[in-house]
RNA sequence: GCUGAUAUAGUGUAGAGGCCAAUCAUGCCGGCCUUUCACGCCGGCGACUCGGGUUCAAAUCCCGAUAUCAGCACCA
C-alpha cells in the first residue's frame, strides 16, 4: 500500500477528522473515497474519527437510513471513535445563529429567492440587509416560534455583497421548513450546512477535512463564519470528481428502481452501494486499498473497476477455496474410462487446506466451449480424453490415459468438469451484472455459503445462498 | 455570465527546476512455472494537452489557448 502525502499542521495529539454523510440513502462508492481517505490519516497520525450524520434537511431524512449508515460504516471497517447526529444539536446551532445576529453579522431576509438572486447578481444589497439588530432578533424569535411560513424568510450571513465570486455573496445560514423531521418534533428553523458544519467542526475540534471539490466554495464561505467567531479553520483538502461507470449511484434512481422492481433492493448488484459491492464478493479492505491508491488529488478521475478487482484478487486469491463450476454444461459419456476418484486441492497455494474428492463413473459435465475445436482435453485432476464433435452439438469422448505428460505433449487444454452424478453436484446459478449463467457446481460449495470461492477457470464468486437444491453465486471478477 | 480548480501511459498514481530519454500499480502482449485462462517469476508495450516566456537547465515556475470539472440553492 502506498504512502499518502503528509498532512499539514499535524499536532502532537494527532488529528481529528470526520466522515459526514447524510441519511438519504445507503453508502456507496462515492462515499467510500471520503470515508477511507479520512480513515487513512486518522490511522496514520492517531486521534479521533467522528462519524457525523448530517440530517439537517428533513425532506432527505428517512429514519431507516440511520441504521443503514451505521451498518455500512461497520462493514467498511472504519475506525470511527464517536458518532454525532446534527439533529441532536439544534440548540447549539440556534445559539450561534443568535450570536451572529447580535453581532450584526447576520440578518433576517424576507426577500423571495428570485429577487434576492437578481440583486445579488448585480452586487446590490437587499433592503433587509440594513435591518436593525433589534428587529432581526425579534424576527429570529418569531422564526423559532413558528410564525413564519416556509420560504417567506431566511437568515443570511453578511459577507461581501460585491464579492467577485457570486457564490460568496450573503449566503443563507438558516431557513424555515414545514416538513416534519423524524427525529425532531417541533423544529421549524433548520440550519444550512455552512452554519452547522462550521459550528460542529469547531466544537468537535476537527483539525483536518478531506472532502470533494464540490465543497471548495463552501470552504471559502465558511471562512466568514470562522472569522466572525474568531475561530481557527481546519486544514482542508479537496479531491476531484470521480466518475463511476457501469453502476447506479443516484439515490433517486436507486429508490425508483427498487420501488418499480427494476432492482431487488439496496444490494442489487447493478447498484454502486457498499451492500451491492459486498454482495459481489468484494472485501472492504479492497475498496480501502483502491481508494488510498487513488488518493487526494484534485484531478477529475474515472473510477476503475479493473483496479478494484485487482486489489480484491490480491486479498482473496491466496486464501479462497477452489471448486469446479460448469456453466452451460453438456453431458458427456467417456468411452472406455475407468471409474476413478479425482483429488483436487482446495487451494494450490496452501496444501494444508486439503482437497476435495470427485468420483467419476462413466459420465461427466463439461463446458462445450472447452471441447469445441479440440481433439484432446485433460480433465483437471482426472484423465485425458479424445474429443470429437457430433453434428447435433454433443461430443464423443474417449478415455486416453491419465498421463499428464501425454496431455502436455499433445498441448491438450486442462479443463474443469463435474461428475454427472446428482449426489456430488448441485445446480448453480452464477449471477453477474451483465447476465446470469446456469450450470452445476460441486456439492461441497454449499458449505461455503456467504464466502467467496474461486470457480476454477471461471473466476471468483461469492456464494450468496445455498441449499441442497441450488447454489446462487455472484460473480466477482476473474 | 461570474468565480475557482485541474490537465503525466487504456485506468489510477509518483514526480514540488537539474538525479526524468519520467515512478509504481493495474491493463495488454510474450516467455517461464504450474494438473485453473488463478497465483508467482522474467521480459515487453504504453504518457508529461498545446503555444509562448523565465532559466545555463522546466513534467516541474509564469502567461495565454484548449479541454474537463466544481460553485454561484431558503440541498449536503
Amino acid at each position: 500500500m502506498r504512502e499518502l502525502r503528509a498532512l499539514k499542521n499535524v499536532g502532537e495529539s494527532g488529528v481529528v477528522m470526520r466522515f459526514a454523510p447524510n441519511p438519504s440513502g445507503p453508502l456507496h462508492l462515492g462515499h467510500a473515497r471520503a470515508a477511507y481517505l479520512n480513515d487513512y490519516y486518522v490511522r496514520k497520525y492517531g486521534g479521533r474519527y467522528v462519524l457525523r450524520i448530517e440530517d439537517t434537511d428533513p425532506r432527505r431524512v428517512e429514519p431507516e437510513n440511520y441504521q443503514l449508515l451505521i451498518d455500512d460504516t461497520k462493514w467498511m471497517g472504519l475506525n470511527i471513535t464517536e458518532t454525532v447526529y446534527q439533529s441532536d444539536r439544534f440548540p447549539i446551532y440556534y445559539e450561534h445563529g443568535r450570536k451572529l445576529i447580535e453581532m450584526g453579522a447576520a440578518y433576517v431576509c424576507t426577500c423571495d429567492s428570485e429577487s434576492f438572486k437578481k440583486l445579488k447578481d448585480a452586487k446590490e444589497e437587499c433592503p433587509c440587509r440594513n435591518r436593525s439588530v433589534e428587529d432581526n432578533l425579534a424576527m429570529w424569535e418569531d422564526m423559532l416560534a413558528g410564525k413564519y411560513a416556509e420560504g417567506s424568510v431566511t437568515v443570511r450571513l453578511k459577507t461581501d455583497i460585491a464579492h467577485p465570486d457570486p457564490a460568496m455573496r450573503d449566503f443563507s445560514i438558516f431557513r424555515v421548513v414545514d416538513s416534519p423531521h423524524p427525529k425532531l418534533k417541533d423544529a421549524k428553523v433548520y440550519p444550512m450546512m455552512n452554519l452547522s458544519v462550521v459550528v460542529d467542526d469547531h466544537l468537535l475540534g476537527i483539525t483536518h477535512v478531506i472532502r470533494g471539490k464540490d465543497h471548495i466554495a463552501n470552504t471559502k464561505r465558511q471562512e466568514y463564519i470562522y472569522n466572525y467567531f474568531g475561530w481557527k479553520q481546519p486544514e482542508y483538502y479537496h479531491y476531484g470528481r470521480m466518475s463511476i461507470g457501469d453502476v447506479v449511484l443516484s439515490t433517486t434512481a436507486m429508490k425508483n428502481g427498487i420501488r418499480e422492481g427494476t432492482y431487488t433492493g439496496w444490494d442489487d448488484i447493478h447498484l454502486g452501494t457498499m451492500k451491492a459491492i459486498a454482495r459481489r464478493g468484494i472485501l472492504p479492505e479492497a475498496i480501502k486499498n483502491a481508494m488510498i491508491d487513488i488518493g487526494v488529488g484534485q484531478t477529475d478521475i474515472q473510477f476503475s473497476w479493473e483496479n478494484l478487482f485487482a486489489a480484491n484478487k490480491e486479498l482473496i486469491d491466496p486464501v479462497v477455496n477452489r471448486y469446479f463450476c460448469v456453466t452451460d454444461p453438456v453431458k458427456c459419456v467417456v468411452k472406455n474410462a475407468p471409474t476413478v476418484t479425482a483429488k483436487a486441492l482446495l487451494n494450490p497455494n496452501d496444501e494444508s487446506k486439503g482437497y476435495r474428492e470427485l468420483k467419476f463413473s462413466g459420465a461427466l459435465y463439461a463446458d462445450p466451449a472447452d471441447l469445441k475445436d479440440v481433439t484432446m482435453v485433460r480433465f483437471k485432476d482426472l484423465f485425458n480424453a479424445k474429443v470429437s464433435a457430433n453434428a447435433d452439438g454433443t461430443f464423443s469422448l474417449e478415455y486416453s490415459g491419465e498421463s499428464l505428460e501425454d496431455a502436455r505433449k499433445e498441448k491438450a487444454r486442462i479443463v474443469h468438469w463435474l461428475p454427472a452424478d446428482d449426489s456430488q453436484i448441485v445446480k448453480c446459478l452464477l449471477r453477474a451484472p451483465d447476465g446470469d449463467k446456469e450450470g452445476f457446481c460441486e456439492r461441497s460449495v454449499i458449505k461455503e455459503s456467504g464466502k467467496v470461492v474461486q470457480f476454477e477457470r471461471v473466476g471468483f464468486a461469492r456464494i450468496d445462498s445455498a441449499d441442497n437444491e441450488k447454489v446462487v453465486a455472484y460473480f466477482a471478477h476473474h
